[in-house]
DNA sequence: ACGAAAAACGTTTTT
DNA sequence: CGTTTTTCGT
């Protein structure tokens, strides 16, 4: 191991390292060095003697739970680190709550509930009660919910709070509570529990049994959490309990950065943190390691808007730096084209890989046009977050096989694959057996393994006792084969694999391999051995489910090092830092979201959320917003976000955004009519259109399909159209007519557009041209 | 029962 | 605009 750990910390995180014992709250600013304290610190409890066994860390994300590890053990060398308990609160509490979920009634395989799942079981029971769903939206229902339990709150309590009751009746969803409570009673009877469960029934159980609270507590004898702002009143609850004994508590966190109120999350469990516990020790990390003057100047500055805010001076030893660049642009098209530009042009001017470079933006809908424009360039990249690898059809539909046949419980996996592949059990089947399932109390397998009892007959009950007897024979399969081997089978028998393999079509082979590549990740998991102590030959199928549905996209690390420019949202790239940054979409209702403007919280975690966004930046920030954007189907007009004036003016550059702040000028997308049908152009996008880009104007180019519609662009009728006229088309842009054919009701017209391609037949009723010169 | 076509719907942010 | 849900015809 490291023999001089300590020496390569700084006075204050040195502090905070060696502070061993008692309550210690430590205020880690942006880039302070906060995973290194966390770290180093478990590093020097096991070398003062603490057994790894009785150490407990508390991260946020998967990523950061596995970086934390691998750290410790980068410190200590060898495998001392094995028998550390780091993880999420989820993954860590659905652990524990596997040993013992069988005292509340759960099994201990029970099924984790995504999302979907869990909105879909809300959907069902809104329509059971036959509900108006104009009223009850089954998102905002279960949104409700999950707020619920994350404030510890059940479905008694919920429905006898006056003030929860006379929201929910101004909403005009009275029956919210109501729903809450046969929602949580359906998981219970399905086996299955949902993300806040994994908090809400941790916490159930550590009160309910003295016993139980008191092995941990005992175990546990040193705490750490991470990104301590985030946690919400039932992990604040938990973590009090499981640290009465010891109170060998410290938390990590910075006030500043707290950007998950939506999900729950309360500031106030660190602003309060002191009050919490006697003898609180604090320690603030001030330095900041990171960025730049310019760029921390301006994070300092912005935040400094926001109120009651623990103090803290976040300095730095670094150069000054380049100023921050505000740009304008035209429409989120031409913002997509000036980032990549840049992109292009900053890799050869400072000599910038791929992999230096991160866009943020607010919303994942943002993604596109970023996408489309380093796609032209040819710049690899890679999104994160947006639908993970285990949200995919063809992959939640495989999983949900194996679901079914850990858990016959699993009402949602019944109905997801009942029918699928298609095998004659439809919908009106699906509705009965649900019927009778909720009638008779009894669950939605067993009515299926009774069909003929029920009543059904002939080609449906000869399709429902197919199905129930190919499940029933991968459980037996079960027994005597590992989680692969089961899985393997799944493909086989329902012809999954197959049918997938016969789609030719793009798509059809993504999903293919898709589901390759699940089996070997289900291979590899079985050919992996527990590095926590439990049960190294026995991995059962049902530890598996449990561990994939709470991963994400992020997790997917196996590419880690790929030297890609990377998209994400500004939530998503907490905790991370990269060499040059892009924050982009800065426009009111965009950032801050419309959403978010009604009260001075929401408006000042909007603020925190850019100031998380600005102190990603290493050394070059470049600020984007366009006047113009496509949302909602339609162009919208946006105004500069108000976080830009509250920027200091002498570390910003904002001679791009033409020069004002309003809207007098933009940047990029002047390309001229003439200029468009210039049939000589054939190579990329005219450099000088990208302001930054002082070298020498490249040669200009054909962009394909980066057209953006005329403002006022209404398509005509067909059957006004004519050979020889001048059209604009909404994607290809301008072009001439060559020739029309086709019935007089469904013409087709050959179209020569310069810019997209050369000549295209267009079907006309499906196409829109609008004439330009007849 | 099932697919194709039409209509409706939606954008914060995520474990 | 793109996706999901509902409707409709067979």
């Amino acid at each position: 191991m490291k023999a001089n750990y300590l020496d390569d910390l700084n006075e204050r995180q040195r502090e905070a390292v060696i502070s061993l014992k008692g309550p210690l709250m430590i205020i880690a600013g942006a880039g302070s060095g906060k995973t290194k304290v966390l770290t180093t610190r478990i590093a020097h409890l096991m070398r003062n003697g603490v057994d790894a066994f009785n150490i407990l860390a508390l991260t946020f994300t998967n990523k950061a739970a596995k970086e934390m590890k691998e750290r410790v053990e980068k410190i200590l060398g060898g495998n001392e680190a094995r028998n550390l308990y780091i993880g999420t609160f989820h993954s860590v509490f659905a652990r524990l709550l596997r040993a013992d979920a069988p005292k509340l009634g759960y099994p201990g395989d029970f099924t984790i509930y995504d999302a979907d799942d869990a909105k879909s079981v809300v959907k069902t029971i809104i329509n059971e009660l036959n509900l108006d769903d104009k009223h009850y939206k089954p998102n905002l229902v279960y949104n409700r919910i999950s707020a619920a339990k994350n404030s510890l709150m059940g479905p008694e309590e919920y429905q006898h709070d006056y003030y929860i009751q006379q929201e929910d009746q101004r909403a005009s969803r009275p029956l919210t509570g109501k729903i809450y409570d046969m929602y949580a009673k359906r998981c219970f009877k399905n086996g299955a529990m949902d993300f806040d469960d994994l908090l809400f029934k941790m916490y159930v159980l550590l009160k309910s049994f003295p016993e139980v609270l008191a092995k941990y507590q005992h175990k546990f004898q040193y705490i750490m959490i991470d990104e301590y702002q985030d946690t919400n009143p039932a992990q604040y609850e938990i973590v009090k309990l499981l640290g009465a004994v010891h109170e060998n508590i410290c938390v990590v966190g910075d006030d500043a950065q707290s950007i998950y109120s939506f999900r729950g999350a309360t500031i106030q469990n660190i602003l309060q943190f002191e009050k919490d516990y006697d003898d609180v020790k604090v320690v603030k990390l001030e330095q900041n390691y990171r960025s730049t003057k310019s760029i921390l100047n301006v994070a300092n500055e912005v935040i400094a808007k926001n109120k009651g805010q623990i103090e803290k001076n976040l300095w730095t030893d670094n150069a000054e730096g380049d100023k921050i660049k505000l740009i304008r642009t035209n429409t989120d098209n031409e913002e997509g084209k000036f980032v990549s530009d840049t992109i292009a042009e900053q890799k050869l001017r400072n000599h910038y890989n791929n992999r230096d470079f991160c866009i943020l933006y607010r919303t994942n809908a943002q993604s596109r046009a970023f996408e489309e424009s380093l796609r032209r360039l040819a710049i690899p990249y890679r999104i994160f977050g947006g639908l993970s690898f285990y949200q995919r059809k063809e992959i939640k539909d495989f999983i949900a096989y194996l679901r079914v046949i850990m858990n016959s419980r699993d009402e949602e996996a019944i109905k997801r694959i009942i029918n699928y592949p298609v095998r004659g059990i439809g919908k009106t089947t699906i509705e009965k057996v649900s019927i009778y399932a909720n009638d008779q109390n009894i669950t939605f397998w067993q009515v299926l393994e009774n069909a003929r009892d029920f009543g059904f007959k002939g080609g449906t009950l000869d399709a429902i006792d197919n199905f129930v007897t190919m499940i029933q024979s991968f459980r037996i399969m079960l027994d005597k084969h590992n989680a692969y081997e089961v899985a393997v089978q799944v493909g086989k028998s329902t012809n999954m694999v197959k049918e997938l393999f016969n789609d030719k079509t793009t798509e059809g082979l993504a999903r293919y391999e898709n589901v390759q590549e699940l089996l070997n990740s289900i291979k590899e998991f079985t050919e992996t051995p527990t590095e926590d102590g439990e049960l190294l030959d026995n991995k059962s199928l049902g530890i598996y489910l449990q561990q994939i549905t709470l991963l994400t996209d992020a997790d997917n690390t196996n590419d880690e090092n790929s030297d890609v420019v990377k998209l994400m949202t500004i939530h998503a790239a907490k905790g991370l830092e990269f060499p040059v940054v892009f924050t982009v979409g800065l426009e009111e209702s965009l950032f801050p979201s419309g959403m978010s403007i009604n009260s001075r919280e929401e408006l000042e975690e909007e603020r925190r959320l850019f100031y998380v966004a600005v102190t990603r930046a290493k050394s070059r920030l470049f600020l984007t917003y366009a006047n113009s954007r496509y949302r909602f189907g339609q162009l919208q007009q946006n105004e500069p976000s108000r976080f830009l004036d509250e920027m200091p003016e002498n570390f910003v550059d904002r001679s791009y955004a033409g020069g004002g702040l309003r809207n007098t000028g933009s940047v990029g997308g002047g390309v001229s009519w003439g200029g468009m049908f210039d049939k000589k152009r054939t190579t990329p996008a005219p450099a000088a259109s990208n302001p930054l880009a002082r070298t020498a104007p490249k040669p200009a180019a054909a962009p394909v399909s980066t057209h953006v519609p005329t403002p006022g662009f209404t398509a005509d009728d067909p059957a006004t159209m004519e050979a020889g006229m001048d059209v604009e088309h909404q994607k290809f842009g301008f072009g001439k007519i060559l020739n029309l054919e086709g019935a007089p009701n469904n013409r087709i017209a050959t179209v020569m557009f310069p810019q997209a391609g050369g000549e295209k037949k267009i079907m006309l009723n499906y196409a829109k041209l609008m004439i330009v010169k007849k």
